[in-house]
DNA sequence: CGTGTTTTTGACTTCAGTCAATTAAAGTGG
DNA sequence: CCACTTTAATTGACTGAAGTCAAAAACACG
């Protein structure tokens, strides 16, 4: 493997960093882990429920999402995930898939075998902890979901996701301030926030006639960031995030 | 410290042996832990939205969970725990806490210092597997409970609830197959899932009177366990459970 | 262009929430 | 042990937020 391969695994290392202090060696050796790289098409799947995947996956590039089925045919969209996310620790970890893990967009990925994180996580203590962080941070993210779907009105759960999203795209460096990427269509923001497509509908309209963002294709504008995380009732604590990234959203007012 | 000490980590060493394979010297070096014991009244708070803990408390006996406060006064509890759960590693681990953990009855819980807990899981990676497999399940739970709130009608997220707390009751070996603990207010009921206190009254009514189980003060009757896991679109998987747990139910129509 | 998503809108329905009052338990202290 | 307070459960009548159904408009793309 040459100099490419080397800058495959970079969103990973970016995001450990941030986690917990890691030295030169430990970057290297996650540089270094190996891998193979896939792209797959919007839509297709990672990992599905029941399969005993022995790989785990880290998205590299484009979005990605993690969904359950229920029982009258209904879906949940559990998390949304990003580059530098590992898609996969869960299900590898545990043997066997206990929901499904999509692209969202064409996505590029690397496959990188179990008994490899396992390797890394116990051999480097600052890599091991470092994912078991992000890993606490999911779980995290999880409860802050039951919460929203659980317990807010509609206008707010749609509008603390788009904070959310917001938040995790900046400590990521895509997504600059107020304008973003939003690859979601409605129905999938439906199944994110427990509500229908319909429904969502009518509530994004709402904000934008509210004056607090818009919804173009692919895309979203936020004009009233401070605006928007008070009816979304968003309040960033629960996303851990390093102390530099809240700052960039001070400027939420366009 | 001596012979009770021993005693008192035993559920978490029971619990962390069922996650990954651990040989006598992690299983001594669990009951070693340092810690101290305390013991907490219903309701009280293990740790507070914003605190910073520097130990992790570890669920000895009693009930407790975990509750996020939205915006307009609602509360969600994010998750119920009981004997052998390490009720705050996210919160010791992340730095801030990002939710509440109560008790829920009166408990009495260990709490162990961080750092003794990062030393034993990066000194002893059979037993910092298993609790990185238990953060793992706790996320599996959450996602679960996603879907639940946001996906299920009343009834299902209802019966999906008792499900879920038989069979982890079960894996503890508290709460003999069909009758069991459940220490919950239904004001509690209502939070965990969504609902309200009125209609869970209502909802557990019916479930009543379709002849699946029966709610007495303190405990549930489980008269038809399929027919709740029926209703429950409850299918165990995500809990992770060793294999022998799942058969209890078997006999679930008595 | 034409075909298939995705978005948008309107009319109507329903599940669950709200309000309010009653009953039943569970403590508490004299 | 019994009045007294408090907390939890129950019930009914009414409301409302979000769902359902259905059709039209707007894109996206080969």
């Amino acid at each position: 493997m040459g100099h490419q391969t080397i800058r495959n695994l970079h969103p990973l290392a970016r995001k450990l960093r941030t986690l917990a202090p890691l030295d030169d060696y430990d970057e290297a050796a996650i540089l270094d882990l190996p891998h193979t790289m896939r792209s797959l098409d919007a839509s297709a799947y990672v990992v599905r429920e029941g399969d005993e995947p022995t790989h785990c996956c880290l998205l590299v590039s484009g979005f990605a999402m993690r969904t359950k089925l229920v029982g009258d045919g209904g879906r949940q969209i559990v998390n949304f995930h990003i580059s530098g996310d590992m898609v996969d620790l869960q299900n590898s970890m545990l043997g066997v898939a206990d929901h499904n893990v999509q692209a969202l967009t064409r996505i590029e990925a690397a496959f990188i075998p179990r008994e490899a994180i396992v390797d890394i996580a116990f051999g480097r203590p600052a890599v091991g902890k470092a994912l078991w962080i992000e890993t606490l941070v999911e779980g995290a993210i999880q409860r802050e979901w039951v919460a929203n779907v659980g317990r807010r009105k509609s206008i707010s759960r749609l509008a603390h996701l788009l904070c959310e999203f917001a938040y995790r795209l900046d400590a990521v460096g895509i997504g600059p301030e107020c304008q973003y990427t939003l690859p979601m269509t409605q129905e999938q923001l439906a199944d994110a926030t427990g509500l229908t497509p319909v429904h969502v509908n009518r509530v994004l309209k709402t904000l934008d006639e509210m004056g607090l963002v818009q919804k173009l294709k692919g895309s979203v504008q936020i004009h009233d960031f401070a605006g928007l995380a008070d009816i979304g009732d968003f309040r960033p604590t629960y996303l851990h995030l390093p102390p530099s990234v809240p700052e960039i959203h001070q400027r939420g007012n366009a």
